[in-house]
DNA sequence: CCACTCTGCTTGCAATTGCAAACGAAATGG
DNA sequence: CCATTTCGTTTGCAATTGCAAGCAGAGTGG
């Protein structure tokens, strides 16, 4: 049934292998996975789990990201935006305050844009055609923020914020 | 090796959902695994393959980074996702909302720290009142993001996943 | 020619994944 | 009180992972 469609993750595995100049057996050893099997998931007869592409990733000494982007177990474009992909990777937050942060940051980016009208005499066609009027910019959100912010007194932000 | 000793990831993945406040068997079908499978995982009887993981991220709306990390299949130093970092790195945001996103920032930070004492304990939430059982805000933040928070509940503006 | 070593591949088999079905507990309602 | 729903969990089972053992071919050299 479930039969070999995972041929890329294989594929690039055995690329990446030649390209080391080194065997199977050897890089069987240096993952620390047998050497059939090796031979099997760069041929597409297996899918590895996670834990053995990690491995293999150590073996051939590239990024396992690179592997899993491979196994098409990370999406690839998974950068919108470096501040929205930090925030939803972050482990320290809860989903909701994910949500909240990543929509007052769109907000902020609406805002500079419209703000940035004035200064540009070229305004930015907006192909994509996001329903202006639908979003809820809000206005208490932004009235509310303005003296909090000022309220914190720190005209220069600290920048050492470090925890254990 | 009977017990694989993984319990890091389940607990990490049960944390995200009661964070996310959904019941196993909703997270369960939003990922596409099975109920009882997902049971096991988060008490860490079982040890879930990369695929599982990733529809797992999914269904958390998290990146699947921080599941790889949690479950030791990513090094940390391989995804540079701080948030703050990330913030400050924005060139489409003015001075001022930097400074107001990382004081936002920060105050989650602190009010999930405080939320996580007590996540042990955690009874049968009656859904009646979504936003009422929130920790300390900052009174003029808490108020203003509380209409705005419960705005986002699933009708997300701008971006939407799309699943189907 | 035969022994040795290297290459990768095929074959069973134990252990594990992942799921369908079913179970007890707690809440809601007739 | 009992039916119903929802919650997380337990129980068996098919399918798969991953490995030890063994196979065939290509060098190398005594």
């Amino acid at each position: 049934m479930a039969l070999p469609k995972v041929g890329s993750i294989g594929e690039y595995i055995r690329e990446q292998r030649q390209q080391a100049k080194i065997s199977l057996r050897q890089l069987a050893a240096a993952a620390g996975v047998s050497n059939p099997y090796l031979s099997q998931i760069e041929r597409g007869l297996r899918k590895p789990s996670a834990e053995i592409l990690n491995q293999i990733a150590k073996g051939l000494h590239i990024s396992a990201q690179a592997l899993y982007v491979q196994a098409g177990l990370i999406e690839d474009r998974e950068t919108p935006s470096d501040v929205v992909t930090a925030i939803r990777a972050d482990t320290h937050l809860t989903e909701r305050q994910r949500q909240v942060l990543i929509d007052i940051y769109e907000s902020f980016r609406k805002e500079k844009r419209a703000g940035d009208e004035q200064t540009s005499q070229n305004a930015h066609p907006r192909s994509d055609s996001v329903a202006d009027d639908e979003q809820s910019l809000p206005e208490e959100l932004r009235a509310a923020l303005e003296p909090y912010a000022a309220s914190t007194g720190n005209g220069t932000v600290n920048q050492e914020t470090k925890e254990g």
